[in-house]
RNA sequence: GCCGGAAUAGCUCAACUGGUAGAGCAACUGACUUGUAAUCAGUAGGUUGUGGGUUCAAGUCCUAUUUCCGGCACCA
């Protein structure tokens, strides 16, 4: 989908057509005072305040019409510079203005822009007309902190998006209806993935059978894959003594986001939130030579946060879920190599499993922020250092998040995108100082001073859920057969001369692959309709032409054709195509 | 958590300004015995998320609450 931030035609359009709602907005509701209205890669918004109004999406088309009317005025956009104090007495009356002009350094040259009634405080550029401003839609509202703070009231933020064309415009409305088809949510109820029930407790999901596969499918998958380079699967438990988290930190930084702490007896317990210090105590157990490391330390791990309300997100955002998180325990030196070794496992796995979008964001500490982070700027500086130079070293692009950062270290994210809704992190690479030497971790180096290692935190997968989210998501449920819950469906052409000979096939290729007889009281063309339209990758015909010459005729999803073969050829078949992952 | 919206059969949805809750699919029963995306007929399926209230009458209005949706904030 085209970011229109990026494009610079479309982003002076978008900037101006959130102008044009502002002044419609400002004709409909006098009162209504006016924050920002920046370009997004989506389009616009403008944030509002209706002193005490309220405006939903079924006022939307009511703006809309008066966006069209104004825009049809055709009314010039003309530009006015002013100096501070200029603008200060221009915008007197609108708390909103003075508080962004006062923000302002003084020698900044401050544009207010006028159509028609209407002025607004704006460092433009904009079009020259509002004529020009006729292929847009108004898309959601909904609220905003005010400068982005929860602390602070809330805004009323209105979305928006503008096109040159009526084309442009529609073509972009389908997409984002498309989209929406393919939100996991809808996958995963149709394909009897998962579901959540309140009985249960929300935000904690129930994979059903069909899941059950995909997600198993996947953690062998990835497991192997940790095996193969090197890494040690170990087993802990969910939940731990409180004072675990004091050591490392976490009961500190995230207590509100963690379920509460249950006592017991004279002890207190928590559910674990993540799994660094169960890992940390398991390199601690034993004494490590310097010859030893790196160690690599994974688990497929149970975590339960307890999340924000309005965070859940089908099995996206969920408060109980399975991280696929590893911990090496490396010297310094070894800090370069095993990042990029992390980096090429990730885009291993990407490749195998064609995932092509994503950026990489290399998330770092807000050095002002001396409450989030922990407080040792020389270790912060070395390892924001040492991320940079590997990420130049391995030559990808990325982009820097300032404030982004773990409490404990700098971290590489990859990113993806959603059907619906933000950003979503999947894989993670993070350098970390710090809770070793919370745990008082050593390793014996070759000079015989014990040292303490440097850890890397990593998940390929983030989490299984949210792993199987983006999958779903990614694929539109059209799994790849090595994930398919129901890899085969046979269809018998007609119960009575096929069936048995459609048992006997199924028996046999049962044992090799996940299969369903479809052997119900209905017309091949329902049972295939069913086998379409519930995705399954290969369909088998078995009439009489496939009986009397003991062959097989297989239809691929998707496809129209038939082929027709022997049943070892097919079986050779089934398993290129899976060990292949197509 | 915050702002706004929504909740009707297993699923997708309908029910004009308050006036007997309905359809398609799925399920079940029977008939049909079928060559690549929907055979026909019938049956059953609901305290309209939940609790209060207004009214002669509530799916519809008010209120509380739960959950979901769109964002915001959060995201170790």
């Amino acid at each position: 989908m085209i970011n229109i931030k990026e494009d610079s035609k479309l982003n002076v359009l978008n900037h101006s057509c959130a102008h044009l709602m502002a002044q419609a907005i400002k004709r409909l509701y006098p009162s209504a005072m006016f924050w920002v209205g920046p370009v997004i890669e989506e389009g616009f918004y403008y944030d509002i305040d209706l002193n005490g109004g309220v405006i939903t999406e079924e006022d939307l088309p009511k703006i809309e019409k008066e966006m069209k009317k104004l825009a049809k005025d055709g009314k010039r956009i003309v530009r006015r510079e002013l100096t501070k104090d200029e603008a200060l007495e221009m915008f007197k009356n609108d708390k909103y203005k003075v508080d962004l002009i006062k923000d302002m350094t003084d020698d900044t040259v401050i544009s207010a822009y006028t159509q028609g009634d209407f002025t607004d405080l704006c460092r433009g550029p904009h079009v020259e007309s509002v004529k020009l401003l006729k292929n847009f839609k108004l898309l959601k509202t909904s609220g905003a902190y005010y400068k982005g703070d929860s602390k602070n009231q809330m805004l009323t933020r209105i979305y928006g998006v503008c096109f040159e064309t009526k084309e442009e415009l529609e073509k972009h409305l389908t997409e984002l209806e498309e989209a929406k088809l393919r939100d996991h949510r809808k996958i995963g109820k149709d394909l009897g993935i998962y579901f959540i029930d309140d009985l249960v407790g929300r935000g904690l999901p129930m994979y059903l059978p069909n899941g059950f596969i995909l997600w198993n499918e996947l953690e062998t998958y990835i497991r192997n894959k940790e095996i193969k380079n090197g890494y040690k699967h170990v087993l802990t438990p969910p939940l731990g003594n409180v004072n675990l988290y004091k050591t490392s930190g976490h009961l500190e930084h995230y207590k509100d986001a963690m379920f509460p702490i249950m006592e017991v007896e004279d002890e207190e317990y928590v559910l674990r939130p993540m799994n660094c210090p169960h890992h940390m105590m398991i390199y601690g157990h034993d004494l490590h030579s310097y010859k030893d490391l790196p160690i690599r330390i994974a688990e497929i791990a149970r975590d339960s946060r307890y999340e924000a309300s309005g965070a859940l997100k089908g099995i996206e955002r969920l408060r109980s879920f399975c991280q696929n998180d590893a911990h090496i325990f490396c010297t310094p030196e070894q800090i370069e190599e095993e990042f990029k070794n992390v980096v090429d496992l990730i885009l291993e796995c990407y490749k195998e499993l064609n995932i092509t979008e994503y950026t990489f964001e290399l998330s770092l500490r807000d050095k002002n922020d001396k409450v989030k982070y922990h407080p040792d700027d020389e270790m912060w500086d070395n390892a924001e250092e040492r991320l940079r130079k590997v990420m130049d070293d391995i030559g990808l692009p990325y982009v820097e998040k300032i404030g982004e950062a773990a409490f404990y270290g700098p971290k590489l994210d990859v990113q993806v995108k959603p059907a619906v809704g933000n950003p979503i992190t999947i894989s993670t690479c993070q350098i970390d100082f710090c809770l070793p030497t919370k745990f008082d971790l050593k390793y014996v180096d070759s000079d015989g001073q014990k040292k303490t290692p440097v850890v890397l935190h990593r998940a390929v997968f983030g989490s299984i859920d949210r792993f199987i989210a983006y999958y779903l998501e990614e694929t539109k449920g059209i799994l790849p057969l090595w994930l398919a819950p129901t890899q085969i469906s046979i269809l018998p052409v007609n119960n009575e001369y096929h069936l048995e000979y459609a048992k006997d096939i199924y028996n046999k290729l049962n044992e090799l692959f996940r299969c369903e007889l479809n052997s119900k009281d209905e017309k091949l063309s329902y049972r295939m309709r069913e086998a379409q339209t519930s995705k399954l990758p290969l369909t088998l015909i078995l009439g009489d032409k496939e009986k009397e010459e003991s062959l097989i005729s297989y239809r691929m999803f998707g496809s129209r054709e038939t082929n027709t073969l022997s049943l070892d050829e097919f079986i050779t078949y089934v398993n290129d195509r899976i060990k292949s992952k197509n």
